[in-house]
DNA sequence: ATGTCCCAAGGTGTATACAACAACGCCATA
DNA sequence: TATGGCGTTGTTGTATACACCTTGGGACAT
């Protein structure tokens, strides 16, 4: 893997993400185990902290300790994966309806050097920067949920459902850039106009494709 | 407060339970101060699994740690509650949608003995009684949901919500005690049909209730 | 050859000592 | 009297040694 130039002492939130993050990219695919003892030698400190890292990430789904035998990174069945993603569906139909925080000029701005960032994939993927881009859509559509538990349920549902989606993109980078593209105008075109509901419908059926692309490879 | 007749040594999972329903129940009200020496020798353990625990608990929103001070139980505000609630509303609407599993006479059965606990608190309240029937109640809905995501979304918020509701049912026993039975008698005859939709708006209905009269009294 | 038992190795779970941090009171000083 | 600095105390965060559990392989009996 030779994923270590990091042996400085990290915060635990760091740690948290970086370990996140490549579960979501795949990094750690399902089935690996992750050994504490290791983890800490790798990030410069203790079992404790990592220990307590593995903990939020096994809340949220990512990963399960079993006594005796390791911590290993779940391995979603296809049902499961399809249950989260009609959730999300669902869960993103509430972003508008939540009392949702109004959209400025600096939401725009940042929408669209979003997209300019997108379009750069059109020509020479790269799955890092895929990952960032979408990362950084989620964010922005996070600020925007005014009502704090939905937004806590929105993060736990898409790093639930990025790993699955990741893999994807891996197998078929061209149409998945030029779905992200399409995506990315429909939120500028919805910023712009300062709905927050169409900005929640866009990603309702941004998931929905992406849901579609699913199925049918599995089918 | 004197709620320790347990120096025996328990299991992570029951001591997590102990404390959600008594940070629940308002045995600890919000702003309560839990040491992690004092609970680790009340359970006859040590610091290391009381702050997983705590770690379990902080990520349900009941309690927030903060270095060098304590671990404080959580005083959410009032619109954080009225947050919980809508969102609340939402979600129950989503429990006949999202693939429930089919309802079973055992469901019918486990209800009328709810309803029949329910009726026997119009004459003597006790609201360790009704926590019981209420916890008794979400669990017997959550075994319907056939959505393990929506599952765990459907019971972090009620555990979010419920301090603000046993609260309100201190102070109006009676009222409380009514529309419990009334709600009873909705499930009941939402399983009779085996209409897991209408059990959900059912839910979603008596959610709305309470969300009504929380607001009545802050207004 | 095969099935069973047992032990060794390596993992997570637990206990405990120590470090780091924040709040409070006290005292010196302007 | 007001105020600023400092030490004390009590708390959470971290490191580490040890206990317990699970698994796999090898020896032995059949």
């Amino acid at each position: 893997m030779t994923i270590n130039p990091t042996p400085e002492r990290l915060p635990a939130d760091a740690i948290f993400q970086i370990l996140r993050d490549r579960i979501c990219l795949l990094d750690y695919p399902p089935g690996t185990v992750l050994r504490e003892t290791e983890l800490a030698k790798a990030f410069g400190v203790s079992r404790t902290p990592i220990r307590a890292v593995l903990q939020r990430l096994a809340h949220g789904g990512l990963i399960e300790s079993r006594d005796g035998v390791g911590t290993i990174v779940t391995d979603l069945t296809f049902d499961e994966i399809r249950d989260i993603y009609r959730l999300r569906l669902k869960i993103a139909e509430l972003i508008g309806q939540m009392s949702p925080r109004p959209l400025t000029e600096a939401d725009g701005d940042a929408a669209e050097n979003l997209r300019q960032r997108a379009e750069a994939l059109l020509e020479t993927f790269d799955i890092t920067e895929y990952w960032q881009i979408n990362h950084d859509l989620h964010l922005l559509i996070s600020g925007v949920i005014g009502n704090a538990a939905l937004g806590q349920i929105w993060d736990h549902l898409y790093f639930q459902a990025a790993r699955m989606w990741y893999q994807h993109a891996r197998s078929e980078p061209k149409n998945v850039a030029a779905s992200l593209v399409a995506e990315l105008a429909e939120v500028n075109r919805a910023i712009a106009e300062n709905d927050a509901v169409a900005l929640g419908y866009s990603q309702r059926n941004y998931i929905a494709y992406g849901l579609a692309r699913l199925e049918a490879k599995q089918g």
